[in-house]
DNA sequence: AGTTTTATGTAACACTTGTTACTGCGAGCC
DNA sequence: GGCTCGCAGTAACAAGTGTTACATAAAACT
């Protein structure tokens, strides 16, 4: 663990911060697709991504979900952060996109590292900025963009996250991250052949050229 | 100063820093309209808002807006902190929806008073919490609702912000609120209108019963 | 009073997105 | 092989929203 952490956060955080986090974090490695947080449930203890992406959802009350980022190595929750302190419950849903690795620390050592260290200080509040300025691209997104923009920005991301240029979802998956029907997105993903950009197969998808 | 202070805040802050705001901040009162801040803009110091509401907004590339929340007595910006801490610029824009009245704080005590405060550490943390959650809402919004509930919910947010039934807006106005056309917005308001939920006027419309 | 400006009402139409229905294809299973 | 099941392709249509155009009415101005 020692070496993950140093690695991921060792340039952001003190020497004896990290040993706190040392002594009282657990280290936990979490398989793809694995569900890490879901709406309403409380939360006891914070994420320190290492490796890996995880995927954060909104739902609304028919159980129709929309994307809303993904956190990657160097990222926290920021809503883990809010519930914990208010001890308000959880708003979003949060699910493993790939197998990753992360470092879980309790919430009642938050409070205490937030007087004693600057750089976690620092680290929570950029943190919160880095996530309220994802929440703003989302808006943007859905307010400014038309479905085939925004399919070509997801496809975009998704490569980014996950790191190569084969998405392995189906166009039913796709629907339910961008908050539309299997069949628009079918419409949209054949153009997107047509022109060139990408390569269409069952279950899976390859971006020639976005 | 002091009673204004002591009234919207006093129930969450330390004596100590209650004197330490007064050392260091200033009243300010803003009127009706008046731009507080632009995208773009770096930010030097941090609102505390005493009474009236401030309107924030995002905008596109084309200049198109959309309404993201307002921030009331006992809120403060979020996007300041983040953006001075970070010396990031501004990524909303926020006007006076009313005539307001507010503290501002110096960024240089922030840091100060967040390992020196606890009271402090809270406050921040719970805007940070409160801020997100109301973009939460606003992307809830708009997209999981249609326009005519999005009107809805619009004008009686407006109302309770406005403490009045009566909201002094153009169609065109509140158009540019929900990033919509006016046209668009004249129609839902007729349909509102027939069914005795609303009445129409010039310049200003009032609620019934929503 | 007459003119101009601004706000609103409304119709007609286009475009995007969502829905339904049905097709065929491919993979896995018996 | 024959069967089932899930995925993708496509057409036809519905609904919602955006656009253009024009008419009318109220307010502001001269």
């Amino acid at each position: 663990m020692i070496q993950e952490l140093t690695e991921g956060y060792g340039h952001i955080f003190e020497k004896a911060l990290i040993n706190d986090i040392i002594q009282v974090g657990t280290f936990k490695e979490i398989p793809a697709g694995h569900k890490m947080m879901e709406i309403g449930e409380f939360v006891k203890s914070m994420p320190l991504l290492i490796s890996g992406a995880i995927k954060v959802l909104r739902e609304d009350q028919d159980g129709d979900e929309l994307l809303l980022y993904y956190l990657e190595k160097g990222d926290t929750c920021s809503m883990t952060m809010a519930c914990c302190m208010g001890q308000h419950r959880s708003q979003i849903r949060a699910i493993a996109e790939v197998d990753s690795k992360l470092i879980m620390v309790p919430i009642a050592k938050m409070e205490e590292w937030t007087s004693k260290y600057k750089s976690w200080r620092n680290f929570i509040f950029e943190s919160y900025h880095n996530r309220i300025n994802e929440l703003l691209s989302t808006i943007d997104s859905i307010a400014f963009y038309q479905m085939d923009e925004r399919l070509i920005q997801y496809l975009k991301e998704k490569a980014r996250v996950n790191k190569e240029n084969i998405i392995k979802n189906t166009h039913q998956e796709i629907a339910y991250d961008l908050h539309t029907s299997r069949v628009v997105i079918s419409r949209l993903l054949k153009k997107l052949e047509q022109m060139g950009k990408i390569e269409l197969h069952r279950n899976y998808l390859e971006i020639i050229d976005l």
